[in-house]
DNA sequence: GGGAATATTCCC
DNA sequence: GGGAATATTCCC
């Protein structure tokens, strides 16, 4: 079974140490924690191989030996055993392949000594462009080729499908708007303060 | 580790059995393959005393112990062993719990001796509490049942003026996130300007 | 029970 | 590398 490391809440607060000021303090995500801890928790050696470790100047690490760091450090902190996974997660979280010759990957805030800055690295969020590609979901299918009850058929499920994905389609441009609101809320919100604050300062002076 | 029961894979479609006439069948969602196997798997049993089972009619099932089942059961076909991740999995397809004493649960397609008919459970999508579910009425109509040459006229007809209205939605919705990201353009450059021109203010004073 | 975030898998 | 579906977790 897993291990367990401490923060293991998918939400980002935490509350303080002392108990009373319940500040919300930012939590890294479970996985960069565990990412982290992996490589600070002893130098992962298997006949006096280094499987996986920190690079030299610390600003990124080194997988030496994926089949082994897949079979068995992977498991220990993971519920799987693909370095695909791991792959897959890296770049979610926007680390960055620097080699193509050895399993290097490096973030700019994910170094050795620097576990407090884990909290500023973020998971990608997929924000489709403004205008998305309406042209995926166009059908092309053409091997009708059989009786006219089938075809009628055929059309009918096809025709579904893309009423299905124009719904999706819907309801994520409608998701994009709510977003575009927000931000124009802070946005405003931003320039309202600002304006306070330098006509504070104008009239000081 | 984990079991691996034939498909594991995460889309809907798989080959004929032939290998010649390629058309999409659908395969059941992993999860319910696994629980139906889960429960056909001989009857599981712990010191003589059943642990889940299909019930008396064979149109449900019930876990008889859930601390034994999630210890012993669940990490053999999932990746965990968290009795309510079981739960909120069985939620999401669709199955009801029946009865507020024992942990049966219930799910039209899903019973003893039919797994061709885990195919036509379906996941249920996550439609955000934000906008109109206006929508929310079209999925599963599949029972053409009787006369239904007429009917199927009918209901091509409909999806047709549905699919237009919906790509005039599209429309319109891309060119509101248009006019949003135009705003957001301005509010941004006036913050600039409003900046520049306060700080040259403060400057000359 | 279900919304929503993160994790894992599969596919391009 | 990343999109998207399913799985798992956490929270209300």
């Amino acid at each position: 079974m897993e291990l367990n490391f401490g923060t293991n809440s998918l939400d980002n607060f935490c509350s303080d140490q002392d108990g009373l000021s319940l500040k919300p303090l930012r939590c890294p995500a479970p996985f960069l924690l565990k990412t982290y801890d992996l490589l600070e928790e002893g130098s992962e050696e298997k006949d006096g191989i280094k499987i996986v470790s920190w690079n030299e100047e610390g600003n990124g690490f080194v997988v030496w030996s994926p089949a082994e760091f897949s079979e068995l450090i992977l498991p220990r902190y993971f519920k799987h055993n693909n370095f695909s996974s791991f792959i897959r997660q890296l770049n979610t979280y926007g680390f960055k392949k620097t080699s193509s010759k050895i399993w290097e990957f490096k973030h700019e805030k994910f170094q050795k000594g620097c576990r407090h800055m884990l909290v500023e690295i973020n998971r990608k969020k997929c924000e489709p462009s403004v205008f998305p590609q309406y042209l995926k979901s166009c059908s092309e299918e053409n091997a009708m080729t059989s009786s006219s009850v089938e075809e009628s058929i055929n059309n009918h499920e096809i025709l579904m499908e893309e009423n299905k994905n124009l719904k999706k389609e819907r309801l994520e441009l409608q998701m994009q708007i709510a977003e575009c609101k927000a931000l124009e809320m802070k946005l405003l919100d931003c320039l309202s303060q600002y304006m306070d604050t330098s006509q504070n300062k104008v009239r000081r002076l």
